[in-house]
RNA sequence: GGGCGGGUAGCUCAGCGGGAGAGCAUCGGCCUUACAAGCCGGGGGUCGCAGGUUCGAACCCUGUUCCGCCCA
């Protein structure tokens, strides 16, 4: 192995090699599935720290089932992305200067689909340079055959059921994309707007009516005026008419208890073409509706000859200074709003009366919320249950017709000759109600989430009943971000209630939001979001996802800067390092055997810690607790392995005990092999790179199975001894640094216990204690004869430590660190007394308790004792200043 | 306006009824032949605030304040 680790060309090499070898595929064995759908990226998207994040804990799971031997499979994909697509291929075509107009619907899907193939579908790759173990046999599009054959189908069965309905109804129009948007795809911001206040004057020459708004335009489809039926203030006006200004139109001022008393003047104007709560009261109120602009922001006629013409904004601003000069603007005020943003070009969105397509959800809604009320279906953290449970009760009817040309066109067709509508599954030859032959399709497409919905199960083959679609279905777990709980979390729930009777997954995982380093959303326009790509070339991706994984506390945000990928990088070096040693003193066939010969007290605590290290990470695991799983895997390699065990390994790897070098030998390389194989679904190419270079002949890693460790669960009594040992190591290390001795010095340590259990861990751990501790000679007794000349401590297990400090330290030096020791229990000693002098502590809390408090008191007192006599000894014989310690 | 989550070491977080923890950062000492991308050691917190329950509260309850997110 080279000594230093260079990902970029293993990374590729690897990569190549499971898929060359298929690995990536489901064994198709008649084990249970374990299955994941990819939430699909769209096909514009390139990689970003959000991807990377969400699909290394899909990677993640899938590896580690995989390695527990289920018929694992991750089912990868792209949705066609039908806003961004068009916006892309428009984009590019107007860098020609042609319009999709210019050529025609047919020719621009044409033209869209060879955008796609060119340079849609990026992202794919870039997944790939993650390492991510999708089976790309398997992988769909949206738009492909069989899913769009699956989206023709639900649109016929829910229309054929009565639920999907065409309406006119005030929908969210995005003028820049020139679309309708559903309500989920409007992202509400707070603004510092106007509150500006219109006087509309009576008819018949009185006072009129001051009226509040924000959205002053508006103004110009006013269909009526309303009040409070009870408000005082206006009743005499109710049935009268204003005048509204500058259109010169009479409107009535009618009553209705929408209107809220508090807000500006307590009267407000009603536009029902152009909001929502307005469109109601039209309704209730038989009111006229008046569009006023057109699908792109601009005034149409209805608008009046003086602001046809004008983008909204500005007949706004015309609007105000023309109220202005006739006098009619009472007031204007600051006021704060919110406005409502398209989620896809960020430009304000318009409440817009138009005809739509829309599917009545409450029916659909009741089985998924069934799903999830009955625990069926379980969030992970739990607290979004709530939020999705609220939002199921209040759902409202979905428009899913969208004014684009990428995408499932509405499979229904009007006859021409007598208006009849319907859907059908193919293009229809002739009206089935007047034999006409001509017929027209409907010109709008299917919002891209139309077909997300049904993911889980047109992945797989629905509507046929496909091999795939019963062993696959219903998928295990989703993996996605809260963002999307609404879009198509909870409409997949739907989707599978109504066309598989069954639920599509039964966990759901959402993990946080990636965040820069100072808590804010990564973005193109702040440019605070790091090329993914870059980090790869630089680090590798095992760096990247591991860093990622390491920092990502249970379904919260996550802080990711530059130093976040220090961890991982480390961790690396780390392991590489560690596979070197190992490579260099246990050669080529000594085997990872099941080990036979003499174990040690140190031995069998690595075994142990091995046991407890793979439970603990299963169930992190099992449980998507993610970032503790790879906090376990990160310990236990570097900490425990290691920081411990390693260095203790080499007194026999470099020793003359020929036996004890073979079973040291064969449990390196067990216990690494273990560790590589934890670490695999974290960091898949390093792993398999070290693999393949220690234990060859053996396969790929990630087929490799899980640690079977269970057996070694019985060295809890020895794994807990040697926490002894590592106390008395970490103690005398404490001495030697606070006492300024060099590493280099050899010094003598003496060891007292009165237990003679501990004495008996004590030698068996002489040469280990020795060796990391570098000490010159090591005394271990009952009583044992201190140096003359010492520092002295006591440790939790009671056992007296004294290191010899002839000539190596000044007295100060250890008065000063034995007051700060004393210091420290004397705080303990007083909080644990008081305890104990609590009568009502000692009746009423649990014995196990009491008598857990009198142990510790013991333990402090002793402590106490002996470290006051080390320090009036050193004191005295200071006093005394013979100089003699 | 409604709902949810959260204020614990300089930073990010774990702990969720019985001796205040981790990683990073910081400070001190080390080129000890796997690793200076390293090793060894240290310092640092009246657990947002105020009440209450309890023998005992970071943890449970109530109120309060601040921050973040979602919905209207």
């Amino acid at each position: 192995m080279k000594k230093n680790y260079d990902p970029g060309t293993i990374e590729k090499k690897w990569y190549r090699y499971w898929q060359d070898n298929n690995l990536f595929q489901p064994d198709g064995g008649s084990v249970p599935a374990f299955t994941i759908v990819i939430p699909p990226p769209n096909v514009t998207g390139i990689l970003h720290m959000g991807h990377v994040l969400n699909n290394t804990l899909q990677d993640i799971l899938i590896r580690y089932k995989r390695m527990q031997k289920l018929n694992t499979l991750w089912l990868p994909g792209m949705d066609h992305a039908g806003i961004a697509t068009q916006n892309k291929v428009e984009q590019s075509m107007a860098s020609e200067g042609v319009t999709k107009e210019d050529i025609g619907r047919d020719k621009f899907v044409e033209k869209a689909w060879e955008w796609k193939e060119k340079h849609g579908g990026i992202i794919i790759e870039q997944l790939k340079q993650l390492g991510c173990s999708c089976d790309w046999s398997r992988e769909r599009f949206t738009l492909d055959e069989g899913l769009s054959n699956a989206v023709k189908e639900t649109f016929l069965r829910l229309y054929d059921k009565g639920l999907i309905y065409r309406g006119t109804y005030i929908v969210n129009l995005c003028p820049r994309c020139r679309t309708a948007i559903s309500d989920e795809e409007v992202v509400h911001q707070p603004v510092k707007g106007k509150l500006w206040t219109i006087h509309y004057p009576s008819i018949d020459g009185g006072r009129g009516i001051m009226v509040a708004t924000t959205r002053p335009e508006t103004m110009l489809g006013d269909t009526a005026i309303a009040v409070h039926p009870e408000d005082e203030r206006y009743k005499h006006l109710v049935g009268k008419k204003v005048r509204l200004p500058l259109q010169d139109r009479p409107i009535p001022v009618i009553a209705d208890e929408m209107v809220d008393r508090e807000f500006g003047t307590g009267a407000v104007k009603i536009t029902p073409a152009h909001d929502p709560n307005d469109f109601e009261a039209g309704n209730r109120h038989g009111l006229d509706s008046i569009v006023i602009m057109d699908t792109r922001g601009i005034m149409n006629d209805a608008a009046g000859e003086a602001y046809r013409g004008l983008d909204r904004f500005e007949c706004r601003e015309k609007v105000i200074l023309d109220l202005e000069s006739l006098g009619l603007l009472e007031k204007v005020e600051d006021y704060d709003t919110s406005v409502g943003y398209c989620y896809r070009c960020n430009s304000i969105v318009e409440p817009y009366l138009s005809r739509q397509w829309f599917v009545r959800m409450k029916p659909l809604a009741q089985p998924a919320v069934q799903a999830v009320r009955d625990g069926r279906i379980r969030f992970f953290p739990d607290r979004w249950t709530k939020v999705y449970l609220h939002w199921m009760e209040n759902i409202r009817d979905w428009c899913i017709s969208r004014q684009l040309w990428w995408g499932h066109r509405i499979p229904v067709w009007t006859c021409i000759a007598c208006g009849h509508l319907q859907a059908y599954r193919e293009e229809p030859e002739e009206c089935p109600r007047c034999h006409a032959k001509q017929l027209e399709q409907d010109p709008d497409v299917l919002d891209t989430w139309f077909s997300s919905w049904l993911w889980p199960f047109s992945t797989l083959g629905w509507p046929r009943m496909t091999g795939d679609l019963k062993t696959y279905y219903p998928t295990q777990v989703l993996i996605t971000a809260p963002e999307i709980i609404f879009f198509w979390v909870a409409r997949m729930i739907m989707a599978g209630m109504e066309f598989m009777n069954d639920i599509p997954f039964d966990r759901v995982y959402l993990h946080g939001t990636v965040r820069d380093g100072i808590g804010r959303k990564m973005s193109k326009s702040l440019g605070n979001s790091p090329d993914p790509l870059d980090i790869i070339a630089n680090l590798g991706a095992d760096a990247l996802r591991f860093s990622m994984v390491m920092i990502s506390p249970r379904g919260s945000d996550i802080f990711f800067s530059e130093d976040s990928l220090n961890v991982g990088r480390t961790f690396n070096n780390k392991i590489w390092n560690a596979a070197r040693l190992i490579e260099q003193t246990c050669p080529p066939g000594s085997g990872a055997d099941p080990v036979k010969g003499e174990l040690t007290l140190f031995d069998k605590w690595i075994l142990h810690r091995l046991f407890q290290a793979e439970s603990e990470i299963s169930s992190h695991l099992e449980n998507f607790r993610f970032n503790e799983a790879a906090v376990t895997v990160h310990r236990f390699i570097w900490h425990e392995f290691c920081d411990w065990y390693l260095e203790i390994a080499k007194l026999d790897l470099y020793g003359d005990d020929s036996d004890r070098k073979a079973t040291v030998r064969k449990l390196l390389l067990l216990i690494f092999q273990c560790s590589l194989k934890m670490l695999h679904p974290f960091s898949p190419f390093i792993t398999e790179e070290i693999w393949q270079a220690l234990y060859p002949g053996k396969g790929s890693i990630m087929v490799s199975k899980w640690p079977e460790v269970k057996s070694y669960g019985g060295y809890r009594k020895e794994a807990e001894r040697v926490e002894i040992v590592h106390r008395v190591i970490t103690a005398v290390r404490t001495m030697r640094s606070e006492t300024h001795i060099p590493p280099s010095g050899r010094i003598r340590t003496v060891l007292g216990s009165g237990d003679p259990d501990v004495r008996e861990i004590l030698e068996l751990s002489r040469d280990a204690i020795r060796f990391l501790c570098r000490l010159e000679k090591l005394d271990i007794a009952l009583n044992p004869e201190p140096p003359a000349v010492r520092a002295t401590t006591v440790t939790q297990d009671g056992i007296d430590v004294y290191v010899d400090l002839e000539n190596l330290v000044d007295v100060p030096m250890e008065i000063q660190r034995l007051d700060k020791e004393i210091g420290k229990i004397e705080t303990e000693l007083k909080k644990t007394e008081r305890k104990l002098q609590n009568g009502n502590f000692v009746e009423k809390a649990p014995p196990e308790i009491v008598e857990k408090t009198r142990l510790i008191f013991g333990e402090l007192v002793g402590k106490m004792e002996k470290l006051n006599a080390a320090r009036n000894r050193l004191t005295r014989n200071g006093d005394e200043s013979d100089g003699n310690l």
